[in-house]
DNA sequence: GAAGTATATTACAAATCGATTACATATTGG
DNA sequence: CCAATATGTAATCGATTTGTAATATACTTC
C-alpha cells in the first residue's frame, strides 16, 4: 500500500509541482491550502509525511507543528518554506520539524529529502507475501485478505516454511526437520494433525486450498 | 544516559569545533580523522547519530556509509560536506543518508537538525499519543482518556516502551534489556508479573486489551 | 468394487506457558 | 530510622498447545 503524504501550502502553483512530483515518486497525496483540516486529516487518514509551509493564512506553519506535537501527534514534518534565515530554520526544528527546504527548492532534493525521511520513519515493514497471505515480521504475525489470523507459535512456524517455499513439495521428513527441528523422536503422522489444525485456522470454510497433500510425498502449498 | 554521536572528518579545525558544538549541547562524541575504526566503534558503542564528512582520505564518505547499508547497519546518518550541488546532494541521501550539511555550516543550524535526528529516531516527544493513551514527558505521567493514572517507576518506563512500539512484538528479553536494562540478573518470568501490575493500572477493569501476550514470543501492545 | 494404503478427523492426555497469588527483599519518602 | 511502597522470586492455578492414538474417510490398484 502506497505511503500518504499531506501537502499544506497556499501557493497553489508550488502545491502542483510538489503534488505532481510526489505522486510521480509513487506516493498518494491529500493536498491543504490552510491548517483547517489538517487535524482531522491527521486522524482520519493514515499519513506517512507532512510538507507544510511556514506563510500560511491564519496560523504560522511552525507554530501549528508545535501545537501538533504538544497533542501528540508525532507525525514527521518537512518545511517547504521561503523563510530561509538560520534562526527560523532553528525555529522550525524547535517547533518540532523533522527537516527544512527552503524556496526556492531543487524539485530532485525535495524528492530526495522525502524518500529519506519516509525510509526512516516508516521503517520499511518487513513481510513476506503469497497471494492474499501476507506475513508481518513485526509482530511475528498473518494476515489473510487484510485480517489477522490467529496462529499458535507451531502453525505460524508451518505456514511460514509453506509461504517461504510456495509451489514447492514439502516432504513430512522435511517440515518435521525445518519446523519441529527434531526428526527422531516425532512421528511423521504429527504433520497430518498439525496440518489439519492449520488448514481450520487460515481457510475456517475450506474455500481456499491453500494446501494439498500428495499421497505419498507431502505436501504442497499454493 | 547521553547519547553518543560519531563524528567522521578529516579536517581537524571542523571536527574540534563540531565535537565542542555537541558536547556543550550533552551529547558524548567519538571523533575519527577516517573511516577505519567507524565499523568497530559502531559494533562496540551505542551509537546514536553519524555526522559523515564526504572528502575522506581513502574511502569517499557517501560510498562509506552505502557500504555501511548493505551490511545492515542502519545508524541515522547526517552529512557535513563541502560538495553542495543537486546532484551530489542526491547522491548522499540515494546512498542511505538521513540528512545533508553543505559547508561552510551555520552552527546553530547543525545543532538544530543534530537535536531533530536525535529527537525522531528515539522518540523523543514532550507528548507521545497512542489511542486514549497519552504520555507527558513533563512529570512522566500518563493519562488515559483524560484521566491521569498513578504508575511506578517501572510500570511508567514498560509502558513507555510498549507506546514507543505499538503493534511492534517485545520478547521479554528485549523488555528486560530495554527496560530493566539487565537480561543477565532477571529472570523472564519477571516480565510477567510486572505486565500483570502494569495491567491492573491502566485497566483494572480488563476492558480495553492493550497488551496482549503472544504465547512462547512476548507482548504486543495494541 | 474390494483390499490395502494414505490422509483427515476426532478425542484425549501430557506438556508448556502465562496469570495469579503470596511472600521476601529492596527502595523510597517522611 | 521507620513505615509504606515497589519489585523480584517462587509456588500454584488454569488455559492453551501439541503429540499420540483411535477412528473415519479418501484414494489407488487390481
Amino acid at each position: 500500500m502506497n505511503k500518504t503524504i499531506l501537502i499544506v501550502d497556499d501557493e497553489e502553483d508550488i502545491l502542483d509541482l510538489m503534488d505532481y512530483t510526489l505522486v510521480s515518486e509513487g506516493y498518494d497525496t491529500i493536498t491543504c491550502i490552510d491548517t483547517s483540516n489538517v487535524k482531522d486529516i491527521l486522524d482520519e487518514e493514515n499519513i506517512s509525511l507532512i510538507l507544510m509551509d511556514r506563510n500560511l493564512p491564519g496560523v504560522e506553519g511552525s507554530l501549528f507543528i508545535e501545537s501538533l506535537r504538544n497533542e501528540g501527534y508525532s507525525h514527521p514534518v518537512i518545511y517547504i518554506t521561503a523563510k530561509d534565515l538560520s534562526q527560523d530554520i532553528v525555529e522550525g526544528f524547535d517547533r518540532g520539524g523533522d527537516d527544512y527546504i527552503t524556496k526556492p527548492f531543487n524539485i530532485n532534493e525535495l524528492k530526495a529529502r522525502v524518500n529519506a525521511m519516509i525510509r526512516r520513519t516508516n521503517k520499511i515493514q518487513d513481510v513476506i507475501k503469497y497471494k492474499d497471505i501476507i506475513y508481518h515480521h513485526a509482530n511475528k504475525s498473518f494476515s489473510i485478505d487484510g485480517e489477522s489470523i490467529k496462529l499458535t507459535n507451531l502453525e505460524t512456524e508451518l505456514l511460514l516454511e509453506f509461504i517461504k517455499n510456495p509451489n514447492i513439495l514439502l516432504s513430512r521428513d522435511v517440515l518435521l526437520e525445518r519446523v519441529w527441528g527434531d526428526t527422531q523422536n516425532r512421528q511423521a503422522k504429527t504433520v497430518n494433525v498439525a496440518i489439519k489444525r492449520l488448514k481450520e485456522n487460515i481457510d475456517p470454510k475450506g474455500l481456499k486450498n491453500y494446501i494439498q497433500a500428495i499421497r505419498g510425498e507431502g505436501y504442497i502449498f499454493c
